[in-house]
DNA sequence: GGAGCCAAAGTTTTT
DNA sequence: CTTTGGCTCC
């Protein structure tokens, strides 16, 4: 066993084995955080801790799964209770709700049907929202929840009708939800809280039942987050959070640092352990890191250190505009894969809002660089999947509202606007839920014979598929048969109609996977459908991140906390986008978006380059970038500086001299005082239209060849329209497709005609599906297509994604 | 009743 | 520039 602890330092080993008590690890980035948790967690079950009653919380499934992986591998599978905060409490609220008015089947709604719901209680309540967007009240309501208010003890700040209006509304609101059964993401965790807080037994017994927690991410979590944790950990304190206050970013979400702060005054005797050295980044990177960081105020100064070489300066460029920084950066990636050291998915572009992802997707592709655009809960929003969730969630709960409306529509059934109003006034005069009224739409009145046997044809399919049904994915099938789903989908003849049903067949590959998992745990403490629909519900961005995929990753800063690459571009360091200009007039704020920064450098391995822009195309005009305040704080002996030859930055090019202080540009007095006040501005007699920017001469297009290719080879395959053709398609497999062009298949999933293969086509970003049983793909001989603008690196085992 | 078009508005970060 | 919402027309 002890040999199980040797590989750690002494602190990550004091940790690790730590057993009863309270623990704070506080850990610097690149510290072994993830290696003291899945070694702790390993020490706790060998030396009799039963597994079942450890609980490890982290922020998403990601990094939930990495651990999962890292335990496994360590001692094998083990029953220890290990996901995100959410699925904590959904599980938790499936077996316990009764005490808060739910039901074991109630639904999750995603964000937009909650904010559904919050129309539908303005409509209730006659307010006008006209002047008031409902994303602004939804955002103070859960922001509200996040701070553990409730409709009576919230109030609004004096001078904020969007508060006040919110305040009416939300009672409503909950009202909505209880009726639906149904709860937002918020409530998922207010809900726990609430039920531990009024129910002394039951946290009693929860809390006997989760003896040892571990938390990680501590530093995000805000306030009903904390309550859970602390209501569980009262009777048996053995609880272990791991955290980094200088990489707290969700204030914005309610988190507070103050919860790690002050985990020694609310757990006395906390055995406290600071992990401080580095394994993963050059001494510069974390020289650079630590020097931007020493300017927030609010913090407790750390040692970091790192046994590591100097490495390389990291560098800070000026270039003149978004393309240029874009097109730059894509020269030295392509030419860094092209020296062969270097695979795509050793680099990341971070930046500060999803917005700026743009020109960058569009330089990669334009060098046939592969790229994942790191933007995960896309799936679970498309039209068609929401569609056939939509329907999941009323067979599990016939009174989740939004789940029937989108239902009645899914395919349209000659049900409209007229007669769902009328059946939804109906309902609430006579107190029942909407099916109810669909259910006896002859009482209702609707207005043509045509609406009420529509009605009554919905309510036989409700009822028809109610019945038991062996596995998710059986339900799933029969649901988009008998629904006419599948035909609705398929039955354009738009190109779209194909990526729409192959979406819906990755989703039921979703669902054999997870019944074939259920099956293989044998966890009959859940209902599957529920679970499946939680799976679905709360995924994240990150979540959707591949990192053994060989392509450069492109996700904000945020998405990006927990990861780590060799080589990490930074890019529109700009005063107003980072700090974004919302949070620049706020110190905390501020101090929020300097820690954005900090973790942005130190998820480096090797390289850390930050950029920033003279000219900033940006909603249609343009605007003049000053570089980031943070650039100047960042600056200093371990940095360089390019780009700096003309306007901003009026001093000296900067020297090689490491002392040469005097040449750092004095980017605090910009020459343009607001440089993103909105409209076009004059600045040093240049103006800025449109006009005045010659277009960029664009390199021709590489895929000509590849279309000819590909027309030849769809040609050949519909004349010759072997069977052998479609199943020739393995992971790997070049392909071409008559819409698309040329693209590599990256996984196969499911079996038969069915079968979905995934692909990413060299002329776009984004991965595409499509049923191998249609053969629209075409496999194509690897050596001939030629399209390959670089040689990659060889691909080695893919290492697990690395989490601190 | 439904679909398609046009206009306007709004853009931080996310479980 | 994108998305969303409202309107009108079929």
């Amino acid at each position: 066993m002890e040999r199980l602890l040797e590989s750690l330092n002494d602190a990550q080993r004091r940790a690790a084995a730590h057993v009863e008590g309270p623990l704070l690890v506080l850990a610097g980035p690149g510290s072994g955080k993830t290696r003291v948790v899945t070694h702790r967690i390993a020490h706790l079950v060998h030396v009799g801790v039963p597994p079942q009653a450890i609980v490890a919380l982290s922020f998403t499934n990601k990094a939930a799964d990495e651990m999962r992986r890292r335990l496994t591998a360590l001692i094998g599978p083990q029953p220890v209770e290990l996901g995100t905060f959410h699925r904590f409490a959904a599980r938790l609220l499936r077996r316990h709700g009764r005490m808060v008015g739910l039901t074991s089947d109630f639904s999750i709604l995603d964000p937009d049907d909650a904010a559904a719901v919050l129309k539908r209680a303005a409509r209730r309540l006659g307010l006008s929202l006209t002047h008031t967007p409902i994303d602004r009240l939804a955002g103070v309501i859960s922001r509200a929840k996040n701070d553990l208010l409730t409709p009576e003890t919230f109030s609004p700040r004096w001078g904020r009708p969007a508060e006040e209006t919110a305040r009416r509304l939300w009672p409503v609101y909950q009202q909505l939800l209880l009726e639906a059964d149904a709860v937002d993401f918020d409530d998922l965790l207010v809900h726990v809280a609430t039920l531990l807080a009024d129910n002394p037994d039951l946290r009693a017994q929860l809390d006997r039942r989760h003896r040892w927690i571990l938390v990680d991410e501590y530093q995000d979590t805000n306030a009903v987050q904390y309550a859970v944790v602390r209501a569980l950990s009262i009777d048996h304190p053995n609880l272990a959070v791991t955290g980094d206050p200088d990489q707290a970013i969700y204030g914005w979400r309610g988190a507070s640092i103050r919860n790690i702060l002050e985990f020694e005054r609310d757990y006395p005797a906390t055995a406290v352990v600071a992990l401080e050295e580095n394994y993963r980044s050059t001494g510069n990177i974390l020289g650079t890191a630590d020097r931007l960081i020493s300017h927030n105020v609010h913090r407790k100064p750390k040692r970091l250190f790192t046994q590591a070489g100097p490495g390389a300066p990291v560098r800070i460029v000026i270039d003149d505009d978004g393309q240029a920084e874009a097109e730059r950066i894509t020269q030295e990636i392509t030419s860094a894969l092209i020296k062969g050291q270097h695979s795509p998915r050793d680099f990341v572009i971070l930046f500060r809002t999803n917005a700026l992802s743009r020109t960058f997707e569009i330089a990669l592709r334009r060098a046939g660089i592969p790229h994942q655009l790191v933007r995960g809960v896309e799936f679970f929003k498309r039209r068609e999947i929401r569609d056939v969730l939509a329907w999941l969630r009323m067979l599990r709960n016939p009174r989740d509202e939004e789940a029937v409306l989108r239902a009645l529509q899914a395919p349209p059934r000659g049900l409209g606007k007229q007669s769902v109003e009328r059946l939804q006034a109906w309902a609430g005069d006579h107190q029942v839920p909407l099916i109810e009224a669909l259910r006896r739409a002859d009482q209702v009145g609707l207005a043509s014979r045509k609406a009420a046997n529509a009605a009554a044809g919905f309510i036989r399919l409700h009822d028809e598929l109610s019945a038991p049904c062996e596995g998710v994915a059986a339900l799933l099938e029969l649901l988009l048969e008998r629904s006419g789903l599948r035909d609705w989908i398929d039955d354009g003849d738009d190109g779209d109609d194909e990526d729409r049903l192959a979406n819906v067949e990755e989703l039921v590959t979703a669902a054999r996977q997870f019944d074939a998992d259920t099956t293989a745990t044998g966890r009959d403490d859940e209902d599957p459908l529920s679970a499946f629909l939680d799976s679905t519900a709360l995924v994240s961005d990150t979540d959707a991140w591949d990192p053994a995929s060989e392509r450069v990753s492109l996700m904000t800063f945020h998405a990006a906390k927990g990861l780590e690459f060799p080589i990490v571009y930074m890019v529109a360091l700009e005063d107003g986008i980072l700090p974004h200009e919302r949070s620049m007039d706020d110190r905390d704020r501020l101090e929020e978006e300097r820690r954005l920064v900090f973790v942005g450098i130190t998820r480096g391995i090797a390289e850390v380059h930050a950029s920033c822009v003279r000219v900033r195309d940006y909603r249609g005009g343009r605007r003049l970038g000053v570089p980031s305040v943070f650039l100047t704080e960042m600056h200093g002996s371990e940095t360089s500086v390019e780009g700096a030859t003309v306007g901003l930055f009026t001093g000296p090019r900067p020297s090689a001299d490491p002392d040469a202080d005097q040449s750092v540009p004095d980017i605090d007095d910009p020459p343009i005082p607001r440089p993103f006040a909105s409209g076009r501005r004059r600045a040093d007699g240049l103006t800025f239209e449109p006009e005045d920017s010659p277009a960029v001469e664009h390199p021709p297009r590489r895929r000509q060849p590849a279309v000819s290719v590909e027309t030849a080879a769809a040609l050949a395959a519909r004349l010759g329209n072997s069977p052998a053709a479609a199943a020739a398609l393995v992971a790997g497999q070049r392909v071409s497709h008559a819409g698309y062009g040329l693209g590599r298949v990256t996984g196969i999933s499911g079996a038969g005609p069915r079968a979905v293969a995934t692909v990413i086509f060299d002329s776009q970003p984004t991965q595409r599906s499509f049923i191998i049983g249609h053969r629209a793909l075409v496999p194509v001989n690897d050596a001939t297509d030629g399209s390959s603008p670089v040689t990659l690196a060889s691909a080695e085992d893919p290492p697990g994604p690395d989490l601190e």
